[in-house]
DNA sequence: TTTGTATATTGACACGTATAAATATTTAAA
DNA sequence: TTTAAATATTTATACGTGTCAATATACAAA
């Protein structure tokens, strides 16, 4: 029996670090959100309900490694997603959870995207 | 211009979840072997370099939100993926940073999987 | 330049968690 | 039942990070 290859460390950080970016409640809305439209960083506090600075902060993180791009109009800055990799990482995950759902019927899991 | 509505927080919740399971070196590494083939605990513990009690918690957190499944052996138990959507998560995030490697020539990314 | 608005950065704090040592549990064999 | 091997659990510790308040910066209008 022989034992798997582990993966390069460099490229396992590469992708812990792109899984870290979503492993955050306000994170994961806030890429959410952009999925579905490009977004200010003001609106970006609303929707979310978390500071201006968190909400800066925590865009700040998602463009250090490309998940997000943002485009400057006057004072405004508006944040959308990098690549359509982003959009099916959640879709993914999604789908996994409704796979856990189905098999496990008693999973706590709220169904409605 | 119209806000789109947030993720509802119970979903919120189980996506960050899933992620945050990804979004660690060492279980990283055991889920990317275990979308390889099945192993038993000793020998994750070689192949991914940390203790036994530490591979152990790991793979309680991977079970208990259904991203592994265990079967015993005898004195052992073996490991592996749930479903296939464990590995396709995995796979999007390489294409991802395959997509930034492209786009960012200087990005920090060794490329041999 | 001055004023106001939008976003970014800095600093400090609280909380979660990855890790290993020690111990407990489970299973099979003697 | 005793012994050994494989895995799980408990405990303590150290480190990373999400958050907001305060401050700084960038841009546009007056």
């Amino acid at each position: 029996m022989n034992i798997p290859q582990p993966l390069n460390p460099q490229v396992l950080d590469s992708v812990t670090q792109t899984f870290k970016a979503l492993a955050d409640n306000t994170r994961a809305q806030i890429i959410y959100l952009l999925t579905q439209q490009e977004m200010n960083v003001n609106a970006l506090c609303e929707a979310v309900g978390v500071s201006q600075p968190t909400v800066s902060h925590h865009l700040a993180k998602l463009h250090s490694i490309r998940l997000v791009k943002r485009r400057r109009e006057g004072t405004q800055i508006f944040y959308s997603v990098d690549d359509s990799h982003v959009g099916n990482l959640f879709k993914e995950a999604l789908w996994h959870l409704d796979h856990v759902r189905k098999n496990i019927p008693d999973f706590q899991f709220d169904h409605e995207v």
